[in-house]
DNA sequence: CGGGTGTTTGAATAATGTCAAACCGAGTGG
DNA sequence: CCACTCGGTTTGACATTATTCAAACACCCG
């Protein structure tokens, strides 16, 4: 197996050492409490690359807490193009709807080998009849999720293709940087394709190309072979702000 | 004062009879526990074209229901140009965020007339504790919020400039179209200008003009001096969906 | 009548998409 | 080990789409 992208896919034993606990819903519960999603829980599961964990109009019967990996939240066009609303990293909520028995949205499908932790969705609801502080949570990080969402169609519609494309990545590494705790200039192992990154910013992968070159030979950032390097994280900045 | 805009802005007597109950988080409480709503409510307020409910960077007391009229919720970049992010139409909840005291994101901006019914922020919170129902339906709400936005997002990133305002005209009918119980020809009475729209969409206010002609040509739709005219409807989704 | 805001049009230019071909590295089967 | 395919990248030439700048116009309102 090895490790293809940086990290194996891999799954804690219980709640109380789940490295994401902080980030998604669970937080709402004192650990005291995480036995009630031990046994909520339905499984653990683990997903190699390119395979889907729902696809739009598809009900799945579960919800996912996002362990490890990386996963893709797109829509696809009748013409055919694709948009990406979302690269998702870990720590992420996915499959949520309101409307329990709705046709999902969007399709979500994993870009590097995931390990992710499963709730059913039926009973999902009751769960949070039950625990009101898990409703709250859930409110947070759903209103989150409308901020971020702003925040991308702001970029796509009011930047040009360079500012685009560089705030995109900026947005993505400190995103990581400040979850993990991890330096700035720290290189990231992330299975980002051109044409991924095309497809979330309304932009060709043949231009992405053109204007990922440009921010290399502007010594700004890197993006090679699955791995990001952010070389002149100010730069980038006052760029994506459009000076 | 006349009817600028259709309507001019209307206050109901007591939310028993309020037009927009239904659609937003009120709906979550049955008649006998309107009282919780009419006591907890600030007032109802009345505001001119062109004022803002609340602007990017300040710290609100309230949040509001849309009773009448619309408001254009948008971003500003430090370059200049403007995202909308939304056109909000009677019905609409606006300016909660998860965080009490955070600075808004956004702006607000009454581009007709409008009528609010205001609710204080800080004690929101305990409302929805002490009603939980509340909470549910502002869960559902926001979710929307999110379908929303995604929705917007794929318009703005994955259509040519054409199919991307048909789509946009035909989201705003339908939705008025199916609040409100309208017959799907009527012409539709919004302040929407040109400047608006491509700040909506990511084109430029010139550019929309000949996009705009190009609809009105092919007897698609018409939008002049604040109505809007959809002349046929089955035509614009075909050329919204890409044919 | 005069100013302000919004619309309309043209010409020149810039940004981005399209098509086509070559290339590259990783895996696969002979 | 080689030939081969496959997904992804890279580049060039060219077409399309959209922006910019500038000017004129239309309309409403005081």
């Amino acid at each position: 197996m090895g490790t293809i992208n940086g990290e194996a896919p891999r799954i804690p034993e219980g709640c109380r050492r789940c490295a994401i606990r902080e980030m998604t819903v669970c937080s709402a519960m004192v650990s005291s409490q995480l036995d009630v999603l031990e046994k909520f829980k339905t499984c653990d599961r683990i997903l190699p690359a390119r395979s889907h964990l729902y696809r739009a109009g598809e009900r799945p019967g579960e919800i996912y807490n996002l362990l490890s990996g990386w996963v893709t939240l797109y829509r696809i066009l009748e013409s055919g193009k694709r948009q990406v609303l979302q690269i998702a990293s870990p720590g992420a909520f996915l499959g949520y709807q309101a409307r329990v028995d709705a046709p999902m949205q969007h399709g979500a499908e994993c870009i590097s080998d995931v390990a992710v932790c499963v709730f059913p969705r039926r009973t999902f609801p009751s769960l949070l009849e039950q625990h009101p502080s898990l409703g709250r949570r859930l409110l947070e990080l759903i209103a989150d999720d409308v901020v971020r969402g702003q925040d991308q169609l702001t970029n796509v519609g009011a930047r040009f293709g360079l500012e685009r494309v560089a705030y995109f990545l900026l947005q993505i590494h400190l995103h990581q940087a400040n979850s993990r705790n991890t330096p700035p200039e720290q290189p990231l192992d992330i299975p980002l394709t051109q044409e991924m990154i095309g497809d979330a910013l309304g932009i060709t992968a043949v231009h992405i190309n053109r204007l990922l070159r440009h921010l290399r030979e502007r010594q700004l950032v890197s993006l090679r072979k699955g791995t990001l390097r952010m070389l002149n994280i100010d730069g980038l900045q006052r760029l994506a702000e459009g000076s």
